[in-house]
DNA sequence: CTTACCATGTAAGGCGTTACATGATTCA
DNA sequence: TGAATCATGTAACGCCTTACATGGTAAG
């Protein structure tokens, strides 16, 4: 099968801006990739192995720290792979959400279970939107100071279109919920 | 681990309005539950063996029909075990989007290249969101006809939501995306 | 008669998480 | 000196998809 797999191209995008650690990868992805895009040591180091293996990356010695550390470096097929797989048209866009199926089947348990998933939903997305706010006001004030800030931007200005839309539906879910307790 | 897993629970969920196939319940999903839910016969069927393995339902032969086939029905401990998943408070939201990591690494080709995936994107929304329309005026339609449908149209209007979210972010990458060009 | 759909199921293998294991350094 | 953070890695295990295997029926 085509290769599922994409975390080997998400790494040697991050490696494409600069040499990371594993751990470093793992910080970037929770930073700025977390809300659409995962990943933990347990498939991020094994795929560092691999990439190395591929000749896609190098492993480097970091000597200017004390610590055990090993820093990767994309090689130039690297950067040859990471560009193929932008310009592929194969792209996949998955939503798995339990907060909808719990409300799909809400019509089994009690109005009252449903409008808390709801309100605990809407807690959530108010949180990653003012973190998103935050991300878009800091990356509007250095916007010209590197080639890819305005990607990022763009990217932030996903999530920000996604959990401003996911909190006007919870608003119309707990309308409608709220009127069916009162009736 | 706590379960992970949650085709049961959806398989359920649809066990408690009818009894249905395993050949159903894929149709079902795929009409119903695709833009945020999915799953392929070779996880359906042996997550109904286990159902019935653990009593949440039972195996019936079809009477009805030449063909060989076999029907699955809810059991109590199946309605109370779908009763307490969807009263338990965790719940998990994930947006996978390549669309998304494409955009983000953008800077890594042309930009006709991340144009191109734009267009594709949207089309896609576009095509998602047209079903989706027609999912609701059909659901407004018989909206009073059984108690489980206005769930159902809120679920579609998550739906809308989003992908007339996504829409909206499209125009603003391709407006971007086409002044980068023409500079 | 052949295409499309109905219908079920298994095996191989990929992908990823969690838990575990280990140990250094920094800061209070 | 103890907690937090830095840092790497493996093993077990779970979940899921794809591909394969099989065969019936309806409609044109």
């Amino acid at each position: 099968m085509a290769n599922e797999k994409k975390l080997d191209v998400v790494i040697l995008g991050l490696l494409s801006h600069e040499d990371l650690s594993g751990y470093d990868i793992k910080k970037r992805m929770d930073q700025i990739l977390s809300y659409f895009w995962s990943a933990s040591y347990g498939s991020i180091y094994p795929t560092l192995s691999q990439l190395v293996n591929q000749r896609l990356a190098e492993a480097v010695k970091d000597s200017s720290n004390d610590r055990r550390r090993t820093i990767y470096h994309i090689t130039e097929d690297g950067r040859k792979y990471l560009s193929e797989w932008l310009q592929k048209p194969d792209r996949k866009d998955d939503l798995h959400s339990e907060t909808a199926l719990k409300v799909f089947f809400g019509g089994c348990t009690d109005i009252s279970d449903t409008l808390q998933q709801i309100q605990a939903f809407e807690a959530e997305n108010k949180e990653k939107l003012l973190q998103l706010k935050a991300a878009e006001s800091q990356l509007q004030n250095v916007i010209s100071e590197a080639q890819d800030h305005p990607y990022y931007l763009l990217t932030v200005r996903l999530g920000i279109a996604t959990y401003s839309a996911w909190l006007s539906w919870c608003h119309e879910v707990k309308k409608y919920l709220k009127n069916q307790n009162h009736q």
